[in-house]
RNA sequence: GGAGGGAUAGCGAAGUGGUCAAACGCGGCAGACUGUAAAUCUGUUCCUUCGGGUUCAUUGGUUCAAAUCCAGUUCCCUCCA
């Protein structure tokens, strides 16, 4: 079935939604954040330690199964849950980011995007029927339609051009699509330009997406354009539909962007900190590297209710860090990724009591604390 | 007892007259990371009051100049007796 979004209530003095999604595979709650599984596994994460940091949707990418495993062996298994033995929602990226990350300008093109294939050097062509003939044989339950995401600056020439090809893009992909248990997302673009970003989203809205994602932020602009980005943007979608901002997860980022009606996020950054020794606290981010931390045997967070934290002393999880011990990661990852999730959890307890910009304010005091000051 | 080889920063290891406070790796200390080519990348690592000061086993010598050449001493390794 196509996912389902209900607003429940908009917080009194912003723009912050409290909502449910319903799945193939549950309904959650929103403002949600997702954690990123590429390659069809959250880093580190089996599916039951997701489970147990109350993680719903995940996110798998279309690029990397296309060229790993392939989509064939996904299909033969019988789709990516169960190859993955994930029995919660999957979201899966088209491989728009990856013409960000991994593709020249010049690889750019009206048809799609010729990338060098980063296991072999091949060339290959990703184009929006394949992405989502791809994501339909992956049989993930959201798909994203491709887009180009654009880095930060970008002319205003370009970012028409771009806007306007990706919304063919859209059209196009819209077209093939071909999965009745499947939704589909549509993704804004348009860059920090407020016409680029409202037309893109106006345009989506009457192609009528099950959804809508903010793209082309955290692509090297500063916080307050991001922010600006996402207002352009919000502002144009329809109120009856989920929408999801892409790749952001500072938690900084979430708050401020929960405020502009954002419902959904997605970010590495849990996971990828926590195998670099980073670790999220309500009193900010520190390194548990650092020699400080050699002989402290108390928990990560004394506020986090985590499986790291209710077992294990920031002495014993740096050396394993340090050692270059998997388990460490795990913890790391485990811990990351509820401290983001339980964020989610403040902020809908937040609208539901009108109370979001008093929350804001003490997270900022908490988080950056002196350093602020 | 004899013959040869070697001793370089916390460790390993380059360097064989000036461009050497000394490559590189490891270890140490920090930093970055936002739809994951990322268990990756970057900086730093003799002392310093930032002017400079002391280093290449050790002592002495040659030279305008020595980690580099010469001699003595100590220790280590290999082979022969």
């Amino acid at each position: 079935m196509k996912i389902k979004y209900e607003l429940i209530k908009e917080e009194k003095h912003t723009k912050a939604r409290l909502g449910k999604i319903s799945t193939n595979y549950g309904t959650y709650d929103t403002p949600m954040f997702m954690p990123v599984g590429t390659n069809a596994t959250v880093k580190t994460l089996s599916p039951e330690e997701l489970k147990d940091v109350s993680a719903g949707i995940i996110l798998a990418n279309t690029y990397h199964l296309w060229l790993r495993p392939g989509e064939d062996i996904v299909d033969a298994a019988g789709g990516l849950h169960k190859f993955m033995n994930y029995n919660g929602p999957i979201l899966t990226d088209s491989g728009g980011f990856q013409v960000f990350s991994l593709a020249k300008p010049k690889d750019i093109t009206e048809e799609g995007v010729t990338f060098k294939n980063h296991l072999n050097g091949d060339k290959i062509l990703l184009t929006p029927e394949k992405s989502i003939q791809i994501q339909n044989k992956l049989d993930s339950d959201i798909a994203m339609s491709f887009d180009e995401c654009v880095g930060y600056p970008s002319t205003y020439e370009y970012m028409q051009k771009s806007v306007e090809r990706t919304l063919r893009w859209a059209q196009r992909g819209k077209e093939a699509f071909n999965n009745p248990r499947q939704s589909l997302f549509g993704i804004v673009q348009g860059g920090e330009y407020e016409d680029l970003r409202r037309h893109c989203a106006e345009e989506l809205s009457k192609m009528d997406f099950d959804g809508y994602s903010i793209g082309g932020t955290s692509v090297g602009e500063d916080k307050p354009t991001m922010y600006k980005m996402v207002e352009y943007s919000t502002k144009y979608l329809p109120k009856n539909k989920v929408r999801y901002l892409m790749g952001v997860g500072d938690p900084i980022d979430i708050v401020e962007n929960v405020i502009r009606g954002v419902d959904i996020f997605d970010c590495v950054s849990p996971t990828r900190l926590a195998r670099h020794g980073n670790v999220y606290t309500k009193y900010g981010k520190f390194n548990i590297r650092n020699a400080k931390y050699k002989n402290d045997f108390t928990p990560l967070s004394d506020e986090c209710d985590c499986y790291a934290c209710k077992n294990y002393t920031k002495a014993y999880i740096r050396h394993l860090i340090i050692a270059n011990e998997t388990f460490g990661a795990r913890l790391l990852s485990i811990h990351n990724i509820r401290y983001l999730i339980h964020l989610t959890e403040e902020l809908r307890e937040a609208i539901k009591n009108d109370t979001i910009l008093e929350y804001r304010e003490q997270f900022i005091k908490d988080y950056y604390g002196k350093e602020e000051k």
